[in-house]
DNA sequence: CAGCTTAGTTACACCATATAACCAAGTTGA
DNA sequence: TCAACTTGGTTATATGGTGTAACTAAGCTG
C-alpha cells in the first residue's frame, strides 16, 4: 500500500494546519529522502537501503515502515523528486541564458539536460535505466515530465515562428496532437510537436549512451554529438521540415 | 579475480582438445548462462541470483563459485551473451530483407533493433539501463557492439553511394574518423560515419525511453517514432548532409 | 598408486526486506 | 481529567541473498 508522499517542495498555497507531529513526520520524511538520494548517488540503486538509513537516522530497521511502506515505495518518491530536480535544473539552464536567440535557448536547454545527467549520472540512470517494467511512476513525476516536454516545445515553437507548415497528417502526427489535447495544450503546432519528441530522443539517446560508458570505448564525446543534433533541429526548424 | 569465459558461441577452429572435465565444466557454465539469462528475462537484474542457480542445478550454493568469481563476473558473462544476442538478431533481421533497396535494409535493420529490445526488454535494459559507471564491460562485450555499428555503417554506405562530400572537419568528424582508424576500418566517409552514429544513438533513444513506459503514458508509439527517424536519416543520406 | 587439482559439501558472517507482537508517548474527545 | 485511540518506535524472527573458510570426495596425472 502507497503512503502518502506529497511532494515536498511546492504547494506554499493550500496550507493546511499542519499539526505538531505532522511537521516531525515530515521532517522526517524529507531526511529520508535526502539520505536515499545521497545512497543512490553514490552506489546507484542498488546502495539504496531502508536499513542503512534507519542506521544512519539513529533509529532500528523496521521503524522506517511507518514512513514508507516498502522499498519501492520510497523508490517511487525518490523518482518524483529526482524528475523534479531535473526539470528545475534544466528550466534555470534555459532562463540562465534569456535574452539571447532561439537557438541558443534551446541549445542551452540540451546543455543543460546533460550536464544535470552528467553531474548525477545514477539519479539518471535510476530514472530511465533501472526500471521495472511493472513499475509505474507516481502521478506527479509524469506530470514533471510532461512539464519538461512543454518547456522544450515552447523553445520549439519560438524557433519555428509561424512559417506555413506542410499538410502531414500522418500516424505520428496524430499521436502528437492527440497527446497535446489530452495535456490541455492545444497550441502547439504539428510540426512543433514533431521536433519536439525527435528532439528529446535524440538528446537521450545521446546522454544515455554516454553514461553506460559506450561512447567512451569508441572516443566520442557526447557534447560533440549534441551539438551537431541541435544544429540539425535547427535547420529543420528554419526549413520547416 | 575474474575467471575464464570464452564466448560460448563459435569458435570452432582453434578447438583445443579440450579433456573430459574441460567438457563437463563447460556445459555447467553453459547452463548457468542460461539460467542467468531467464532469470533477468523474467525479473530483470534483481532477480539475477547465484544461490538461486545453483539451488536450480541441484548444487547448494558456494558451488557455483568455482564457475563464477562473483556475481559480477557472471553478470559481464551475460552481458557477453546478451550484446551477441542482439548484435546477431540485428543481422538476421537484416539478412532476411536482402535483395531490396538499402532505404529497405536500414529500416529492416532498425526494426530488428527494435524489436528485438521489446522482446527482450529486460536485456536491453541490462545492457544499456543498470550498468554501475564503474563496471567495465568484457573486451568482446564492446568488439561485439562495434560489429554492430560496422554492420550499420555498411547499409549507410550504400545509402549514401559516392556522390560529393561537404568538407566539414569539425571536431565530431575526427573523432568519428579516429575511431574508424583505430578499428581498422578506414573505409568508411565521414558522412557515412556521421549518419551512423546519429542514426544509432537516435535509435537508441527511441527504444530506450519506450521501455522506460513514458512513451506509453505520452500515448507515443515507438514504431511510429522510429519510421520518421529513419525517413530523415535516408534524406539526410540522400541530401550528403 | 601417490599426489595434485577440481568440484562439490557444510558452516558461518553479514546484510538486506519485511512481518509480527509489543510498548510508550502523544492526541483527542466525552 | 482521563480513557481510548493513533503514532512511532522497539525487539524478535522468517526468508533469502553474497561471499569466505574448512573440509572432502572424486578424477586426473605422472
Amino acid at each position: 500500500m502507497t503512503q502518502e508522499h506529497d511532494p515536498i517542495i511546492l504547494r506554499p498555497m493550500t496550507v493546511p494546519p499542519l499539526s505538531r507531529r505532522e511537521r516531525i513526520h515530515a521532517e522526517t520524511v524529507r531526511e529520508i529522502r535526502g539520505i536515499a538520494l545521497r545512497q543512490v548517488d553514490e552506489g546507484g540503486l542498488a546502495a539504496l537501503s531502508l536499513n542503512a538509513i534507519a542506521k544512519e537516522l539513529g533509529m532500528s530497521g523496521p521503524a522506517l515502515y511507518r514512513y514508507f511502506a516498502s522499498r519501492d515505495d520510497l523508490l517511487g518518491a525518490l523518482h518524483a523528486d529526482i524528475y523534479v530536480h531535473l526539470v528545475t535544473a534544466v528550466r534555470e539552464g534555459v532562463e540562465a541564458s534569456t535574452g539571447r536567440t532561439p537557438a541558443a535557448h534551446l541549445a542551452a536547454y540540451a546543455a543543460a539536460y546533460r550536464g544535470w545527467a552528467r553531474q548525477y549520472p545514477r539519479r539518471y540512470l535510476l530514472l530511465f535505466g533501472g526500471r521495472a517494467e511493472d513499475f509505474k511512476d507516481p502521478e506527479e513525476a509524469v506530470s514533471e515530465v510532461h512539464e519538461g516536454m512543454l518547456l522544450l516545445l515552447r523553445l520549439i515553437a519560438q524557433l519555428v515562428g509561424d512559417r506555413p507548415q506542410p499538410k502531414a497528417s500522418d500516424a505520428l502526427e496524430r499521436q502528437l496532437v492527440a497527446w497535446a489535447r489530452r495535456r490541455g495544450d492545444p497550441g502547439f503546432s504539428p510540426i512543433v510537436l514533431r521536433l519536439g519528441v525527435l528532439f528529446w530522443t535524440r538528446l537521450h539517446g545521446i546522454v544515455s549512451l554516454e553514461l553506460s560508458s559506450v561512447f567512451k570505448d569508441m572516443g566520442l564525446d557526447g557534447g560533440t554529438l549534441l551539438d551537431e543534433e541541435v544544429k540539425r533541429i535547427i535547420e529543420a526548424a528554419g526549413a520547416g521540415r
